[in-house]
DNA sequence: AATTTTTACTTAAACGTTTAAGCATTTTAT
DNA sequence: ATAAAATGCTTAAACGTTTAAGTAAAAATT
C-alpha cells in the first residue's frame, strides 16, 4: 500500500517550499525563474517519488474538471454508444474525460443527471436531449455552462448543435422507394415534438408530395418512447395484416428492429411485399436476408464535431451560435426493392 | 449568469459561520447542537440562494470521488455498452458515478486509461482487462484501489471477479451441436491467454471428448484482437472452402457476427450445410434467416454484482476475495440445426 | 451562591493545488 | 562605489468543503 505523494512531502524531501515544486512541475521554470539545477532535482524527486498530480485538488483551485458530461437517451443503445467511443476519442485527445448518463426519454432522470453533473462540476455537457426539455438547456446556458446538443435539438436555434441534414435524407429516402415504385409508403415514427424527428416526417412528406402521391395520415404509424413496442406492434400490424402499404419508411434504427420482428410474424417477403429503409444503422440490418437499405449518419462526424465546439466554448474561443449540419448518406441494399 | 453559491455566501448572508451552514446542510444538527430554528433559518437560505453543494471541494476534504471507472475493450460493442448500462444504472443507486474508457485491448491503452482515473481519484475501477495486464491490477490493489474484473480474468485468484461459467457454458453448446449430430465441429475464438477464453476452448474440448469426437488443432481457428476480420476471413474461410466442417461455435458475438459474412460469402446454408453457436448475445442473430443459438450472459447480474461488490470494497464491509460465477444459459434456436 | 452541565455557536486547520507578491542575494550598469 | 536589475527562492492566500476543538452564555445541579 503505497502512500499518496503531494507537492508537500516533494517540497519536504528537499527541503524547499511547495511552490517552488509546483512551478517546476507545471513547466513554469522560466517565468518563476526556478535555478536549472534545482528544477533537475524536483524533477527527478518527482519521478523517483512516483508523484502524481491530483486532479481533484487542481480542479478545486481552477475551477475546470476537465470533464464532459454526456447525456443520451441510453448508452447500450448502438447508436449512442457509437457516438460515445467516438466522444470518448476526441475528448481523450483534448484531456477531457466523459462521464455519461442515460436519460430513458425521460425529462426528470435527464434532469437527475444534469443535477448530479453540475455538481460535479463538468465543464460543459454533450446532450441527445429527452423531450420537454428545452428549460434544462436554457437553464445551463444562463448557468454559463457550455451544452452542444447532438442528434435531437429544438426548433429555435439558440443551442450548438450538431445533427445531420434530417429532412433532405429522409426525402432521399422516400424518393427512392417512388423511384422503385411504390406508391404505398407507410412510415413509422416517434411521436415527438423534437425537431429531429419533425424533420424526417417533414422529409417523408415532401417526398410523397414530390411523387405526387398525397400523405395519408393513416400510414403514418405514431410510436410513443414509452411503449415503443407495443405502439410499433399494433400501429404497423395494423397496416400489415391485412397488407394495406408497399414500403415502410423507419424513424430510427430501433423502429426499424422492433417493425422488422412484427413484419417477419406477418409472414412478408421483403422487398417483394414490402420495401424498406431505416434511418440509422444496426449491425442487423447486414444479417436480414434482404439486407435493408438505411440512412447512415456521420456518427464519427457528428461525434468529433460535437467534443470541438463544446472544448472551443470552454475555452472561450468561438462565439456565434453553432448549427453544424452533417450529411447523411443513403446506403441502398435489396431491402428498398427496385422491381428489376 | 448566476453566480455559484458557496457555504460561504450563505454563512454571510445569515451573519454566521461556514461551519455552522455546513453541519445543517449535512443534516449533523444534532450532533453539533445547532439551534432548531436557526436550522430551519439555514435550510430556507440553501434553498432561496438556490445552493449546490461543490463535490469536488468535498472530495478534496473526503479523499473521496464517489466515482468509478469502468475500462473495457471498446464502449462502442453491445456487450460492453450493455453492461455498461446496467453498472451506470446500479452505481447511480448507491451514489456513484461512472466514468468510462476503452482500452482497445491494447495493454498501454488500458495503462494509460488507469493512470488518468487514478489522478482524478477514481474511488475504484470495474475493469474487463486487456491481454498481459496483471501488473497493472496488482499495482491497482497494491495502492489499495478497489478492483473487480468483469467478463475476463487472470489464473490466479487474487483480485475480485465477477464471471459467467464459461467453461460448462461452452461445453453445453458444443453439446448441443455434437447432439444434434455434428461430428466435424470447429471453434473460432481469440488466441488469447484470459482466462474466459482459456475455458471456452476447455469447454469446447470437454465436449468433443465428451462426444468421442477427438479434438483436431486445425479446427480450432485463433483470432488475434488486432487483425480479428482479417483472421476470421482467412482462418474460417480455409475451413469453408471446400467445406471440411459441418458446424462451428463462435467464442463471442464480434468473432461471430464476422464468421456470418464469411459463411454469407461462401454460400453456406444454415444449418443445412454448417450449424452455429455463438457466445453472447447480438441484435444481429435474430435476424439472420436461421436465427442464431447463443450462449446469453447474464449482463444484468454481472454488472449489478460488479458494483456491488466493488461499493462493498470502498466501504471495507467485504474482505475475503470474490470470485462470483454467474450462470449463463443457452438459448437454442434454429441456427445449431437439429436434423430432424 | 457556586459549580457543573448543556446549549448554541465560532475558530481554525486540513485536503492538494496554483500563483501573486515579497524578500534576500547576487549580478550588472553607471 | 552605489544604484538598479536580475536571480532564486519563500510566504501566504485562495478554491469550497468538513470537523475537531474551543468558548461564552444559559440552564441545571448542588
Amino acid at each position: 500500500m503505497e502512500k499518496k505523494v503531494s507537492l508537500k512531502d516533494i517540497a519536504h524531501h528537499l527541503g524547499v517550499s511547495v511552490a517552488l515544486v509546483s512551478y517546476v512541475l507545471n513547466g513554469k521554470e522560466k517565468q518563476a525563474r526556478v535555478g536549472a539545477e534545482m528544477a533537475e532535482k524536483v524533477r527527478r524527486a518527482a519521478r523517483e517519488l512516483n508523484y502524481r498530480p491530483n486532479l481533484v485538488a487542481r480542479s478545486l483551485q481552477s475551477g475546470k474538471t476537465r470533464t464532459i458530461g454526456l447525456i443520451v437517451a441510453d448508452i447500450s443503445n448502438p447508436f449512442f454508444s457509437s457516438i460515445a467511443r467516438i466522444i470518448e476519442d476526441q475528448a481523450k485527445k483534448l484531456g477531457y474525460v466523459v462521464i455519461f448518463g442515460s436519460s430513458d426519454e425521460n425529462d426528470e432522470k435527464q434532469q437527475d443527471l444534469i443535477e448530479v453533473f453540475l455538481n460535479r462540476k463538468v465543464d460543459a455537457f454533450i446532450i441527445s436531449p429527452a423531450v420537454n426539455t428545452e428549460k434544462q438547456i436554457i437553464s445551463l446556458q444562463k448557468m454559463g455552462i457550455p451544452v452542444v446538443l447532438i442528434d435531437r435539438y429544438f426548433k429555435e436555434q439558440w443551442v450548438d448543435v450538431v445533427h445531420s441534414n434530417n429532412h433532405a435524407a429522409a426525402e432521399q429516402a422516400v424518393s427512392q422507394l417512388v423511384r422503385n415504385g411504390r406508391k404505398k409508403i407507410a412510415m413509422v415514427a416517434y411521436d415527438s415534438p423534437l425537431q429531429h424527428m419533425e424533420e424526417r416526417r417533414a422529409g417523408y412528406k415532401a417526398a410523397l408530395e414530390a411523387g405526387n402521391l398525397g400523405f395519408r395520415p393513416e400510414w403514418l404509424v405514431p410510436v410513443a418512447y414509452t411503449r415503443m413496442d407495443r405502439d410499433v406492434r399494433e400501429g404497423l400490424g395494423k397496416l400489415l395484416e391485412p397488407l394495406q402499404i408497399d414500403a415502410v419508411f423507419f424513424a430510427t434504427n430501433s423502429l426499424a428492429t422492433a417493425g422488422l420482428r412484427r413484419i417477419n410474424e406477418a409472414g412478408l417477403k421483403i422487398p417483394q411485399d414490402l420495401a424498406l429503409i431505416s434511418f440509422d444503422e444496426n449491425e442487423a440490418f447486414d444479417f436480414f436476408y434482404a439486407p435493408v437499405t438505411y440512412i447512415s449518419q456521420s456518427l464519427d462526424t457528428i461525434g468529433k464535431e460535437a467534443v470541438e465546439v463544446v472544448v472551443d466554448r470552454i475555452n472561450g474561443s468561438r462565439k456565434a451560435p453553432v448549427n453544424k449540419i452533417v450529411e447523411a448518406k443513403l446506403v441502398v441494399r435489396e431491402s428498398c426493392g427496385s422491381r428489376k
